[in-house]
DNA sequence: TAAATATCATACTATACAGTATGATATTAT
DNA sequence: ATAATATCATACTGTATAGTATGATATTTA
């Protein structure tokens, strides 16, 4: 009894990790329920069991999608070294921002918020907001400073970047180029704290 | 002799901002070529018989877009109090950016940038490079920085804050959060330059 | 005025795609 | 085993759209 359900939502699992594939890579206009099928390996017919439409299929995807946020960057705030400490998350929080499954979902937010604004803002506002407070908290702690929210904000706005230059077709920075900007967007911030 | 030429330019001109309109409020896909006919007041044929296909109005559309960047900010580097000369240019930066003719323009440019970067990235390149440009010269004069191409981008980049948010689907901030935004990010900025 | 050309209105062709229908074949439940 | 259900393969319907065709009507040129 519990063996049916179970192949009915691996079965939904399959349609589903489909349609997130085919969706990031091509946006929704230009993904074909056919695509979702070939790549399901199962048949239209299939898929419409699970779910009504492309509009709802897309809506779970998603949320599925949104399930996912890579945030390993938020352990680099427990080094103990402050400066250390900001310099390693950045470069981590810049090089998750440009990994291509980073880029695809953005791409596909901003070309989808124009219809459909509230599905897109709700469920990115997750990580993003997360990872503002916890910075904030860090910036208060370490740093002393007075509007801790308003320079979490400057802060992951410099650290983004790359993020956009990338998304209209620019190369993704090196290794190199990338130290160095970490650098320089470091001491950035850290002269602004109050005198020691 | 002069007249035909005129009217044939003048209508080339009426074809190419009605393309324009659309692709930018639709993107490419959802763009048809009957919809363009329409709201220039054209027949389809007409249209064909100055551009070849769709995606040839598309590359002259964002030709002609790209040509008329918007870019008064700049003026505000002028201001000889160096204070306050940055808090009036980032305001119209911001402001500048999250205009709707900008945002849709940068959508339009992410949605193709993953099939066309070539056309994409060579043309925002121009008015982009030029504001840095102009930042790391007055920071050079200004604030003796050591690094100012970087922080040229790392100012900017603060600027674009709003602009990402607003682009999946966040609310453009009011007069108020802007203006004290503007005020963080220059006291940040400030903070770095050699003591005088 | 007469010839040439630009544009119009309308309809057509070919293709792609969302969603449905049908009948056959597996799989599961009782 | 048998009834019920999930899935398959295939084909179909209806609609949208890029691009073409045709013949009529303006407009321009000479």
């Amino acid at each position: 009894m519990g063996k049916i359900k179970q192949n009915k939502e691996k079965k939904r699992r399959v349609i589903l990790q489909a349609a997130q594939d085919i969706f990031l890579s091509e946006g929704y206009v230009l993904t074909s329920m056919d695509k979702i099928a070939a790549q399901a390996q199962v048949t239209k017919q299939t898929i419409y069991r699970y779910y009504s439409s492309k509009s709802a299929l897309f809506k779970a995807a998603l949320e599925h999608i949104g399930e996912q946020p890579e945030m390993g960057f938020l352990t680099h705030l427990q080094e103990p070294d402050t400066e250390k400490a900001l310099c390693q998350f950045a470069k981590g929080f810049i090089q998750a921002h440009l990994s291509e499954e980073h880029l695809a979902i953005f791409r596909l937010l901003v070309m989808e918020s124009v219809k459909a604004p509230e599905i897109t803002n709700s469920f990115y506002t997750v990580g993003s907001d997360e990872t503002e407070l916890k910075l904030a908290a860090f910036f208060t702690e370490r740093l002393h400073l007075k509007n801790p929210e308003i320079t979490a904000q400057l802060w992951t706005a410099m650290l983004l970047s790359h993020r956009t230059s990338v998304l209209v077709g620019r190369k993704k920075p090196n290794e190199q180029q990338l130290e160095k900007y970490v650098k320089e967007a470091t001491q950035l911030l850290l002269a602004v704290r109050p005198q020691a």
